[in-house]
DNA sequence: CAGTGGTCTAGACCACATG
DNA sequence: ATGTGGTCTAGACCACTGG
């Protein structure tokens, strides 16, 4: 961790929990953070300080404490990290994602640089599964590219790309070169593609998925994959991605497309 | 309810709960609880046994049964009643929804009917926010139409129209007599209308939109929403809906459209 | 090693829905 | 009045992470 100040515990007192203010108490508590976080006072980053610590001061058992804590994680708003600590995560915009724009002009409202990671391209051999996803035989040779997609240091997207390796032979270093698909696309003599079908659906993520985005595992997600096709209707990208449930709205509709 | 036969406690017995079979007691529990759903032992809409019961059925805590529950319930398999019980939901097929398509063409796979189910179909002022979204006057009088999709008698998508009363003189009675928002449409003398803009977004169901799904509050949830104009580009439909997290896939794509 | 979050126990009281 | 799920307590041990 770069940047974990932690936060002192004091940060959380003036709390009264009448123990029947028609509100359960996790709730409250639940309600107090995310105050504490939307003004500003919990930096995205800091850490909290340990659960036993924050159950004493805050006058409730930890087992009370965590169920406060679950929900904030479930809402993306705080990621735990076993043996390590709490910590704020709180992308504090949300994307709109318009189908069929670049990823650049996707987002409406922000306070934070977007900017991608890079994390590999490599090459596989195709599993059925991805075969059929990318019209090719089984075993086949394909480029793996993952990106990630940052609000600041926050990860909101995380980015699976398949290509058939056949299509593109040079891709590592033209992609070296420009860190952009298009452009590979073009220096293969792909002028123009479309995106085929987009499917969205819902689900809960995995320790990878977790992991990559900075998400308790388990945490409610998207999914999202697409194909692309070139001129001709050949496959030429199969894409699969992963956003928090809470990070995301998608727009589709004939202005966008 | 209708039909809730309470499922007897043998039904969870032959397990061997090793304290630490490298899963988490409560995991093994809830995969135990999901077999017996996807076996059919457990059929949607009944009941399971009391939580006191069937965690002493099971070896364990009443708090760790909970949490093997609550995953299920966010999971949409199970929705639980304060004061009354835990019951089977479990729809067991997934949709898959196709913008621009009429919603009976939408269903891939599934072993029960889909029914409508019309809730209420009554008279309002708009809101601002609604006035905003029918581009109509605050305080306009809209047609509030309210419909539930049930799969079964598995309740899978809530959706609430909102059309602008002015054109629509004689929604009630039309809509009365064919259940067909097309229909009334047609009535009125508009053949021609499209889907101008969809949007999806995730979040977790309020008290209102767990009640109609039949979820338990807090389950992450999909919300859509979309507008829909007539041939000279004025709105005539404000469209909201809500699904389960786990009941549905949309598609979108040139192919659907 | 010390500190963290993850898991689990054995109780208890409450609000709620139903008969 | 009974049984349900919802909440809460006061402990405990574990696996993991990092210095």
């Amino acid at each position: 961790m770069l940047d974990t100040p932690e936060i002192p515990l004091a940060t959380f007192d003036g709390l009264v929990f009448g123990p029947r203010s028609d509100m359960p108490i996790w709730q409250q508590i639940r309600d107090h953070i995310l105050s504490l976080i939307e003004a500003g006072i919990l930096r995205p980053g800091s850490q909290l300080p340990g659960e036993t610590h924050l159950a004493a001061s805050l006058g409730v058992t930890r087992i009370t404490l965590r169920q406060a804590l679950q929900q904030l994680q479930n809402e993306g708003h705080l990621t735990a990290r076993k043996g390590v600590g709490i910590f704020v995560r709180s992308p504090p915009a949300i994307f709109s994602v318009r189908d069929g724009h670049p990823f650049r002009e996707n987002i409406e409202t922000h306070s934070a640089p977007i900017t991608t990671d890079t994390r590999f391209v490599k090459r596989e051999a195709a599993t059925a599964e991805l075969a059929e996803r990318l019209r090719v035989g089984e075993g086949v040779e394909i480029v793996h590219l993952r990106r990630l997609r940052l609000l600041g240091d926050q990860p909101v997207y995380v980015n699976d790309k398949y290509f058939p390796a056949e299509r593109f032979p040079d891709f590592e270093a033209l992609y070296a070169e420009r860190q952009s698909v298009t452009d590979v696309f073009r220096a293969h003599g792909i002028a123009a593609f479309r995106r085929v079908e987009t499917r969205i659906s819902g689900g809960f993520s995995t320790a990878d998925e977790a992991e990559n985005l900075r998400l308790t595992p388990g945490t409610p997600v998207f999914h999202m994959n697409a194909r692309n096709e070139d001129g001709n209707g050949r496959t030429i990208e199969w894409t699969s991605g992963c956003w928090p449930l809470t990070s995301v709205e998608f727009v589709f509709g004939p202005g966008s497309r």
